[in-house]
DNA sequence: CTGAAAGCGCTAACAC
DNA sequence: GTGTTAGCGCTTTCAG
């Protein structure tokens, strides 16, 4: 790699002339800057970012912590992290904390080591797993910003959708086309599952709904999906309405259904949660919430780079809060008439249980 | 940021010494070292990478430019890199070069300018945007792996997918099942475009299958593979099968036959291309070639591996090829009867044109 | 076993 | 205008 220096020999001036010359420095005769920089271009010369962040002790990088990306909530909030950090002038250390919690620590440990101006960190669960390599990071002063609902972290900058608020407004749009009999289904370590639970409930209780345990279901893979869907739609009375607080769970629950033949949304309501791409590619269409993810990573990158540049020195820890919109789409339907379901379920084994199973064998060759 | 001096300044020793301790070297007594990892333990020490990069003029960091991650083919390889660079003690400095094509250039500069120890470059369209930096990257020395079919490359590393054999394998699928009139569909500027087209009209040659203008269609957008479905199917003798050669393309295609009420297989086959998850998220399942991501990225980051470490220091450029292997799901099915489109294209307008549309009004609040 | 010193490549005060 | 020099934090000879 060809440095400072070599240009300087080649140019018979010292390596600090040449550092001006690059920089463009008024204080070097434009004679020389001028033929010490086409003397660079033509060598190729590229300046080293390593010696100059040591120099400068700023790595113009920031460091992003996402639990996954095979999710495909994430991919979404990367591109937005990715085109914002750019704008700033700010690359980006990408580092995916994995299923394996302890890992979280590890890349944490690894952005500090490498001097990242500051780190976006996506909490995977609900809770901070790494919570002292946090605090370590907030006591040596790197700004740092975290993404998700965590308890006991009054002192850190936080952004989080508002999983509450979305779960009600759901709760109640279902509600409001005459749904009684409503089922949750998810992966309770969801990062937004509480809250988004916590807020459907509430709407249910408003309106004097109750939520009895079979009606709550618990899915962290396709199998449970499906044998939650089959358990569902083989109760004496299944519900008319099924929120699966993921899209990409409501969408396994809508093709569940489906192979089992079950009309949506006649014979059953499906919604999901964030809006994701896939809500539209499924059919019929997803009614869910959304909206947040886009403002929620502006916000995100916004806030890091405030505190790096130091904007507002001292201010207290920020709280970004915001609230998805409701989007409706073909996957509800008002409830099926209740005494078709009277009449069938006096058959053993459920009101479904007759309705014959679609073909869905896969081959690979 | 405590550094080595402090440590030492604390420990009374000099700052050598400090660095030798926590290298664990065996030069320095083991009395002063437990001393020395103590001290640093509790002082919180982590070492500044960028002067040790500096020191050894490598970063144990890879650059990782890809064109975007909205489309889902792009997360799955970015886990699959990103887990196996950690593994293999590698740091991942994302960029996405965007649609702009300009932007690759300036990422591999960027990249450059950082001193990454590697780089892994998937191309965005067919042919190499930023030959230059391209070429000025191999010129001085700096490993580089690409990922897609490159021309005029023969002097890179370079690995892909056989797209023309899964292009071939749909073909022949779906001749198998007896489609003799196929559409094709997609995204001309697609990375493996020009070589799954070509696989898949090399089949119908060979069957002695003629492809028609009007059975090749361009969409780059949503708003033109809707337009594009909406044609052919009003065309007086519609294809029976259409080949949208890629997943996401093809779930489009599903949607809008869909919404159009066009029954998918019974009266249309759809097939895709990749296997990404959203092809078992649609209903029917899709009919694709797959298989190939995982291998894929596999050997795109152990060839760079090799390379950084100079396993094989003048092995002349590597061609890795994978064959994605056909996954036959729900998405196909026999031709349409013959005789019930000549009936019926006696009425104008096409086969279709009297099938009633399914509401798909989308309201947000 | 430990310390002093050089040097990775760069920038910026400080001479002249 | 330009050169000399120090120093960012670290590792590693080279002396002792």
């Amino acid at each position: 790699m060809i440095t400072l220096e070599d240009i300087a020999r080649q140019a018979g001036v010292s390596h600090s002339t040449v550092s001006r010359a690059l920089a463009d420095s008024p204080l070097v005769h434009p004679d020389t800057k001028k033929r010490i920089q086409d003397l660079a271009r033509e060598a190729g010369y590229q300046v080293n970012q390593v010696a100059r962040n040591l120099r400068f002790q700023s790595t113009r990088t920031i460091g992003l912590v996402i639990p996954e990306v095979s999710n495909p909530y994430y991919p979404k909030l990367i591109q937005q992290v990715a085109d914002l950090a750019r704008e700033a002038g700010y690359s980006l250390q990408l580092h995916l904390s994995g299923a394996d919690q302890a890992a979280e620590n590890t890349c944490l440990a690894s952005l500090r080591e490498q001097r990242v101006d500051g780190i976006l960190l996506v909490t995977a669960e609900r809770g901070l797993v790494a919570r002292e390599q946090v605090n370590a990071l907030v006591a040596s002063g790197v700004p740092i910003v975290l993404m998700g609902w965590v308890e006991d972290a009054e002192h850190i900058d936080m952004v989080m959708g508002d999983d509450a608020k979305g779960g009600y407004a759901l709760a109640q749009h279902l509600i409001g086309l005459g749904h009684r009999s409503i089922a949750i289904l998810g992966k309770p370590s969801h990062r937004g599952g509480y809250d988004r639970l916590f807020g459907f409930k509430t709407a249910l209780e408003e309106a004097g709904l109750a939520l009895s345990e079979e009606m709550q279901l618990v899915a962290n893979s396709d199998a449970e999906v499906k044998s939650g869907v089959i358990q569902l739609v083989g109760l004496t009375a299944p519900p008319t309405a099924i929120f699966a607080y993921q899209d990409s769970l409501a969408a396994l629950v809508i093709g569940h259904l489906t192979d089992m033949c079950v009309p949506i949304p006649q014979a059953m309501t499906v919604v999901g949660f964030d809006n994701l791409d896939l809500a539209t590619y499924i059919c019929p269409h997803l009614t869910t919430v959304g909206g947040h993810i886009e403002p929620l990573a502006a916000q995100f990158v916004n806030l890091l780079i405030a505190r790096i540049r130091k904007t507002h020195p001292n201010t207290s820890p920020q709280r970004v809060v915001i609230t998805p919109q409701l989007v409706v789409r073909g996957s509800c339907a008002l409830p099926r008439r209740e005494s078709s379901i009277t009449k069938k379920t006096s058959s053993p084994g459920g009101y479904y249980q007759q309705l014959p199973t679609r073909n869905t064998q896969e081959t690979s060759r």
